[in-house]
RNA sequence: GGAGAGAUGGCCGAGUUGGUCGAAGGUGCAUGACUGGAAAUCAUGUGUACGGGAAACUGUACCUGGGGUUCGAAUCCCCAUCUCUCCGCCA
């Protein structure tokens, strides 16, 4: 959410970095709700302002044994406006909140301006594909053959867009999962949380999932419940509501959690394999940072979360997206895409995000510089550390050996106890 | 799931025959005095949001959240949420 102050100050400003996102918005509407709103407002405030003076009278009267009934009529007839202008005021005040949770995030102004993925940036390729003297498998082929992928039972139990994971996959899994933990706890300096997998509608429009992305997202029937799509959920409101004080700034969380998503609209993309599921497992990284170490905190983060990918080996490049093609409350966004041998091509396995005070506005995040000083808001950062799911996907491609066994990664092998998956 | 108790400022805690309560007191914190320095002591200050104002300042709202009664609500009524106690159930 922007800040209303900053929307009707710079409104030219505001509509035309929201045309780059593709969006074309005018904000002449909002604006003169907005001037509204603070007439009614000042009217309203006057209003209150003279009942309580009276109120106090009759308190007065009432004390000494006089008749206060004259005013007291006159406060009944008062009090009906107030409660009309009341009425009208909270209308405004709730059409200016829509149009302000609708409105995406201001893009930072080194983020490359087009309307699609077409336009996104490659900032650097590290690692180099693996060559093959024979013909790479996809990661559930090579699954499926070693016994440690199970689309077809996932299907009878639960639906499309499900996978079992059996025996050393489920292993390798839970070793991805450990290793990702540990290594941005024990070497990047990150604090471990293991969130609720269910948040409710609050902490959902705290990070922007809510309003406009209802239909992304399970939501557990009869209840206010939501399954969470990502850990950023539950761990970036941890701090809702809340002051914090400027010492304890940057504040590093990591966290693992399934991620639940509905997919919809995604029909017929990704059908097959560990790319596209409804319930996902990925280790988050969260930032909570003072504004002005905002952009220096993404790099830092962005290479903790391709730390992972080096050392496990695995071929990626980064991808700054542009204007057109990032997320709703982001400023500014890298993509980690690591490479997959069977796709033979670049899949995002990471995306990372500093999201300025959009989220902490919403989620009301703030902290103090000084004792006595005023609040201001942090700015929020987060980014996939990384996808689990896809990392197995891209281990079981990049190092699947031409008699279909998967050399594991040689630190993961502490974490799995064996050096290769075979039949 | 059943019965009961509770939710007040950073923290603790008064305030329930509705008015003088943005809210006593304590504590914490900040500043000053005292001190070689510290402790102790004393003094002063110490919430947030929004509106108006160049500013000083000022108006409004907020005593978990929402709604109601009333000229007027921290105080009365209703609903929700959370916490605690007891019972039941359960990994």
């Amino acid at each position: 959410m922007l800040d209303i102050k900053f929307v009707r100050a710079n409104q030219a400003a505001v509509e035309e970095a929201l045309a780059k996102r593709g969006g074309k918005i005018s904000l002449d509407g909002f604006i003169k709700l907005e001037a509204e709103r603070r007439a009614v407002l000042a009217d309203v405030e006057n209003k209150k302002a003279r009942r309580n003076a009276v109120s106090k009278e009759i308190g007065k009267i009432k004390q000494a044994g006089g008749d206060a009934s004259e005013i007291m009529a006159e406060m009944r007839s008062l009090g009906d406006e107030i409660a009309a202008a009341d009425a009208r005021l909270g209308e405004m005040e709730q059409q200016l909140e829509e149009i302000l949770l609708a409105i995406p995030n201001i893009p930072h102004e080194s983020v490359p301006v087009g309307p699609d993925d077409s336009f996104n940036t490659e900032m650097r390729r590290v690692g180099e594909p693996p060559e093959f003297d024979f013909e790479p498998k996809n990661h559930w082929e090579i699954g499926e053959e070693l016994g440690i992928l199970d689309f077809e039972r996932a299907a009878k139990i639960a639906g499309a867009r499900f996978t079992v994971y059996k025996g050393l996959g489920a292993r390798l899994e839970r070793a991805v999962i450990n290793f990702f933990l540990n290594t941005h706890c024990d070497k990047h300096g990150y604090t471990e949380i293991f969130p609720p997998y269910m948040v409710n509608s609050a902490a959902m429009r705290g990070t922007g999932q809510l309003p406009k992305f209802k239909e992304d997202m399970f939501h557990i029937e009869g209840t206010d419940y939501y399954l969470i799509p990502t850990a950023e959920v539950p761990v970036t409101n941890l701090p809702a509501g809340e002051i914090l004080d400027a010492a304890e700034l940057p504040i590093l969380y990591t966290a693992y959690t399934a991620c639940f998503r509905a997919e919809a609209g995604a029909a017929g993309r990704d059908t097959r394999g560990l790319i596209r599921q409804h319930q996902f497992n990925k280790v988050e990284l969260v930032k909570f940072s003072l504004p002005e170490n905002s952009y220096d905190e993404l790099e830092k983060l962005t290479d903790d979360a391709e730390d992972v990918l080096r050392l496990l080996g695995l071929p990626y490049r980064v991808v700054t997206l542009s204007t057109g093609d990032m997320g709703f409350s982001s400023a500014k966004t890298y993509d980690l895409e690591v490479w997959l041998p069977g796709f033979n091509g670049y899949r995002e396995i990471s995306s990372c995000s500093n999201f300025e005070d959009f989220q902490a506005r919403r989620a009301n995040i703030r902290f103090r510089r000084d004792q006595g000083a005023k609040p201001e808001l942090v700015h929020t950062l987060n980014g996939s550390g990384v996808a689990v799911g896809r990392t197995v996907a891209a281990i079981l491609e990049n190092y699947q050996q031409a008699d279909g066994s998967v050399k594991i990664p040689e630190v993961l092998v502490p974490y799995m106890g064996v050096t290769q998956i075979s039949k």
